[in-house]
DNA sequence: CGAATTTGACCGGCGC
DNA sequence: GCGCCGGTCAAATTCG
């Protein structure tokens, strides 16, 4: 059941400049930006594990920013569709939504010893029939895990790209399996690889509203 | 035949 | 210190 969506991935550029947003075919009726933090003094919000123990954390975050993330909404723009065919079927309701998660410390690893630099994470869930999500960039599987209170493993991918060592995980939640999350880990310093769509335009008008920092 | 995936082993952090 | 757990490695296997 090896599937392909192109939906986006944005490592940071994201938030930055450069590379696509969604530069798949995604209709995406509802899509929601996410903050679960704010710029102040919050505590710390490890995505990796909020996926793990507490899906519910990603609900409250569709449910508390309904309104929205400055009214982020592409519902006008339909991107080109690069999907196959019978996926596409299942992208007739498809949701978004992120949650960017501050540094993944673990509290207190804050020494000298400044090896246990833990990169941001950015975190986002689609709903979506489809786990894999092509953004353009190139992922290699390494590794696989079942996750504890989820039927679904867990999986982890890495770019390809040489000097590159973006990763992200992805999983489906037990929960609500129309729901795949996506993790991102990591700036990719490369450009897309895979030739891209007339999607630039609108990563850049979705910069204007993404760019609180 | 090279690249990508699979999958069990391994490892480090953390809680008890 | 021990065991659990999330994450990664790497050899074997499959894929293109």
């Amino acid at each position: 059941m090896v599937c392909s969506l192109r939906l986006e991935t944005f490592p940071f550029s994201f938030f930055r400049s450069s590379s696509s947003f969604i530069r798949a075919g995604f209709s995406m009726e509802k899509f929601q930006m996410l903050f679960p933090f704010s710029s102040t003094g919050s505590p710390n919000y490890p995505v990796s594990s909020s996926m793990t123990n507490s899906s519910h954390v990603f609900h409250n975050f569709q449910a508390d920013s309904s309104g929205g993330f400055l009214g982020l909404k592409t519902e006008t723009q339909h991107p080109v569709p690069r999907i196959s065919p019978e996926i596409n079927k299942d992208l007739n309701s498809q949701s978004v939504s992120f949650a960017i998660g501050s540094e993944t410390e673990p509290q207190a690893a804050k020494k000298k010893g400044e090896k246990k630099i833990r990169k941001p994470k950015y975190a986002f869930q689609t709903r979506s029939q489809v786990d894999i999500l092509d953004d353009g960039y190139r992922w290699r599987k390494y590794g696989q895990k079942a996750v504890k209170n989820n039927k679904f493993p867990r999986s982890y991918y890495r770019c390809t790209y040489q000097g590159c060592d973006v990763k992200k995980q992805v999983q489906r939640l037990t929960k609500d399996e129309g729901v795949v999350v996506t993790t991102y880990e990591g700036m990719h310093t490369h450009p897309i690889e895979k030739p891209n769509d007339n999607f630039e335009h609108i990563l850049s008008q979705m910069q204007i509203y993404s760019t609180p920092f």
